[in-house]
DNA sequence: ATGCAAATGCAAATCGTTTGCAACTAAGAA
DNA sequence: TTCTTAGTTGCAAACGATTTGCATTTGCAT
């Protein structure tokens, strides 16, 4: 019944980790828990001075690094811009970017992934992790 | 017969695109013809001042982007490093990168290919270009 | 040869990101 | 509750990759 606490979030299991849960990490969880987009830090850092202008954009970017070693959110780095973003929900997925706009566009291909695997044991590998992006425009 | 001019390479096509060929520019060609690997500007860089100490890095910078932008090499952006650059020989193919020695193996799948295209249609776009990366390692 | 726009080297600037350090704070102990 | 202290912060400076301004040089068409 308590609203202010809608999900459970990743504190718990932050805190679990012996992360501590600061001021400016609650911020930045709460405003990649509302996000619907791939912010970047910067992007990230100007939603957090909304909430508490003494917010630091090092700060930003430590906690990304930090969330990111959690396995709580993924990075991804398009196409010369900076890195952008996202909750690590556990679903894997793709992107497909709008040259135009720079939206993204998330997709999976199951048929792919398994194409991917059989390309690499054929070369002797094995996948630890891949990049699928397609850059194109609508028409 | 003339063993000295193996290739015809980039100079002519480049020429006709009213590019001048420079003392600088004639090196870092001939780097990229012979290179056999995805080296980085700086590794240009230092294979250029072997055969001219008066090159600066800002030139071998300048110069992949005009070659990219004149189509001749491509640039990749892999994980984090700096850009990697190869003569762009018309053949498309992606890239598996080797973690533990950052050796890049090429290879190519036009079922995959295929598969991108339909997931962008579906999607109501058009592809301009993809990426594909497989990180991974020996077992 | 001559002239001039294009290309160069150098140093300084830029962008995204990381880091050193002194001040601050979360959270377990007392 | 206050105490304690290792973890965290903000700030500014450092960083690596890349770009840019500018005065000087150089291809190459004449």
């Amino acid at each position: 019944m308590n609203d202010k606490n809608k999900q459970p979030g990743y504190e718990a299991l932050l805190r679990e980790a012996g992360v501590r849960i600061t001021r400016p990490r609650k911020i930045i969880l709460k405003i990649l828990a509302e996000r619907d987009d791939h912010p970047d830090a910067m992007a990230i850092f100007r939603r957090a001075v909304r909430l508490d202008d003494s917010i630091s954009l090092s700060t930003v970017y430590r906690t990304m690094k930090l969330l990111e070693d959690k396995g709580a959110i993924q990075r991804h780095a398009f196409q010369g811009g900076p890195s952008r973003f996202e909750p690590a929900d556990g679903d894997h997925h793709d992107h497909l970017i709008d040259l135009d706009t720079g939206k993204v566009i998330e997709f999976h291909s199951e048929k792919i992934e398994r194409l991917q695997d059989e390309i690499a044991q054929s070369l002797g590998y094995e996948i630890v992790h891949h990049r699928m992006e397609l850059y194109g425009r609508k028409k």
